[in-house]
Parts: structure tokens; C-alpha cells; sequence
DNA sequence: CAGTCTTCGTTAGGACCCTAACTATCTGCC
DNA sequence: GGCAGATAGTTAGGGTCCTAACGAAGACTG
């Protein structure tokens, strides 16, 4: 996703001179984090732009390999409900209802009643989708290698432990929280209350 | 932006297991990728949530950095054209148009009339918003130094050396080429000029 | 078994971001 | 001077994503 909040990377010096008007910055640590985020970026555009060729996008084809891969590992005809598939994208429920909308539009997916609860849908892969995967599949696991091909083997297990151990800092802020404490119960009952 | 495609990134394992049906899967290259992205994902995650307390998103987050960092370092009460914050942050225009109306409305920068061209406009910093920065950035800088903690001095040097080659050769892919030939001179022509 | 709580998918409304097309203005070439 | 072409900012319309607030259906409890 584009937003990259600066186009082109600082140099490390402008960081570190930075960072003599503003004690709180530290130059080494602003320096991974703007890479990390312009690196992410770009992965995340390369195979955007592949997927675009076929009209899907990254929530779509989220969306598809879910289905995809459940379809794999338990044999073919499988399917999901929207809130699997939410678990499994990591998009809420309504986002998933909008590109189930758009994927059945465009005779990827299906909708069908859950048999055992009637709240519930079924989502399931239609043979156009299976068809279209096998033709995008390939080229999309070859763009990840050309990416990744500069880095040695030795080199992409480094990156992986140094990514992992920064996910593990990350991990420690709680998924959503935030402003600390504010949302206790007693004032989600009395939004609720208000609006009711 | 949360658009991880996977919640919980596949193991190793799978993915070896995975390349035997697909030959042109790269498991090392795949699982960088996929941590990349993951990655990329939580650190934006993180200051994006510090920002939310002061209803401010990265978009407006980017513009206010960008009058700010040229305020920074040719003095005070400078001002950009949209154009230049479109170059700066690396988003279109018209996307500028959205962002500089949201931040007009909150009092944090002023739309004036070019004085040499009048097709222009001159965005500038509030007094309101330079103090909001001021408010934010100590905590923005520290949060990013948090993230990074657990990397040493050299593991830092290490990641941006490897993000950095990977970048490289994801700028080897222009723009939006794509798909050869299908892509007329024409369109080609507009994109490189909007970036260039 | 009625009432409440939870969970399902969906809708409504907003923000951001894009492309394409528009209007106004400036520039360059006769 | 006058007019084509480039450029600035905006508008229009679409896609993705979110939160909040539903209505419907199941689950649990007194």
C-alpha cells in the first residue's frame, strides 16, 4: 500500500543530525523502520502488480487463497464462512463481505446456505477460481523468487530471524487496544446506552 | 495497511511441503517474503495507532512531515505546492487535494494563493499544527526506538544492508511496466513523467 | 419456555488511495 | 498577438479498509 510517508529514504547522517534537535530519535532505529516500511511497500507492489493483470487485488487474492488452501489440504469442494475467512485474511467480517461481493460478481466464489446454522454462509471456490489460480499461481511464486534472488540463502535466514525478532517486539502491543484503560465497560455500556 | 493475506504466516515446513506441487514456489524466497510483508504490516501498525490518538492518519501524517521537515531546514513559515507534497509523500495529486482538505478542516494548514503562478496553491503549517507536532513527535520517535530494541547496533546495519539489496531489485521494475507491449507508449510516457 | 447473551453476516458511513477527466493558467512557437 | 500544448489543482467515481449498529438465528439460564 502506497504510503510510504517520504518518497526518497533520508540518508543516515540527516538521521543522525536529526537527532541532535530531537533527543528522542534515535538514528539507527528510524533508519530500519523507514527501510522496513518502504521494503514492505515495495514487496507488497511487485505482486500487486501481477495480480492486477488479472483484476485481482491483494484483499481478493487473500481471499481466494484462504479458500485455496483449505481446498489443498482437505480435498477439493471445500469451503469457508465469511468469518473463517476473516480469521484467516486477518480483514474484519464486513471487509469480507465486500469482496465476496465482488468475487461472486465476478463467478469466482459461491455463496451458499450453511446446512447446520442458518446464520451462517458458505463460501466456496468456483471452478473459474481454480482455473484462474492455475494460471496466476506460477508466475506469482516466480516474482517472489526474481524479488528475493539479490539474497543469498544464508542471507534470507538472516532477514527472517531479524524480521521475526522485531514481530516479537511488536507482538507485545496488544492487537487493538491503544489508548489505555479508556475502554473499560462501563463506558462501552454507555456508548451503547447513548446511542440506543 | 492491514492486507497481510495471511494471519498466521506459514511454517517452513509447509512451505517446503507446498513447493513439491509447485515447482516454481521458492520456500526461502517465499517465507522472506511473506515476513517482509507481515513485517512492514506491524511497524505501520504501530505508529499508525500512536497517530489515531491524535486523529492523525499517515496521510496527513506524511504532509504535515513534509512542510515541516522543509520548515526545519530553511527556516521557519516555508510553504509547499501540492505538487511538491505529492513528490514528498509519494501519493497522486488528487490524493493530496483529499489529505490537505481533511487537515484545512482541522486548523493544522492554510491554502493560499500562489503569488508568482496562480494555477498554484501554497500549503503551509498552522501554528496549531506545529504544536501538535511538537506534542507528537518525542513519543512518535520513541515508539519507533521501542520497536527496534531488540535488534543490536550491527543487526540494524545488517537488516537495512539486506532490506536495501532488496530494494534495489525492486527498482529494477519500473513504475508499472508490467506486462510488455499492452501497456501503449503513450500511458508509459505519463507515469514515468508524474514520478520523475 | 421466555429472556438474555452471543455470534452470524450485512449495511451505513467514513477515510484513504487510485485513475481519468476536467478547468484554469502559463508557455512556446509561429 | 494568438493558439496548441503543458502543467496545477480539483472533481468524479471506484476499490479497499475500517467502526458502529443493525436483524436474524442459535445458545444458555432462571
Amino acid at each position: 500500500m502506497p504510503l510510504l510517508m517520504l518518497k526518497d529514504l533520508p540518508r543516515y547522517e540527516c538521521l543522525l543530525e536529526a537527532s541532535r534537535e530531537l533527543p528522542d530519535l534515535d538514528p539507527s532505529a528510524t533508519e530500519v523502520f523507514l527501510n522496513l516500511l518502504r521494503a514492505g511497500d515495495e514487496a507488497f507492489r511487485v505482486v500487486e502488480m501481477h495480480l492486477a493483470k488479472y483484476d485481482i487485488t491483494q484483499g481478493r487474492f487473500g481471499v481466494l487463497m484462504a479458500l485455496w488452501g483449505v481446498c489443498q489440504r482437505e480435498g477439493c469442494a471445500t469451503s469457508l464462512t465469511p468469518a473463517e475467512l476473516a480469521d484467516h485474511t486477518g480483514v474484519t467480517r464486513a471487509t469480507i463481505t465486500g469482496l465476496i461481493d465482488t468475487l461472486e460478481r465476478s463467478g469466482l466464489v459461491t455463496r451458499t446456505q450453511h446446512p447446520d446454522d442458518r446464520r451462517m454462509m458458505s463460501v466456496g471456490l468456483t471452478p473459474r477460481a481454480e482455473r484462474l489460480l492455475h494460471r496466476i499461481l506460477p508466475a506469482h511464486f516466480r516474482q517472489m523468487a526474481w524479488l528475493m534472488d539479490p539474497l543469498s540463502e544464508p542471507e534470507r535466514k538472516t532477514l527472517v530471524r531479524l524480521l521475526t525478532k522485531m514481530l516479537g517486539r511488536a507482538a507485545e502491543l496488544p492487537p487493538a487496544v491503544v489508548s489505555s484503560a479508556e475502554t473499560a465497560p462501563a463506558a462501552r455500556r454507555l456508548r451503547t446506552a447513548r446511542t440506543a
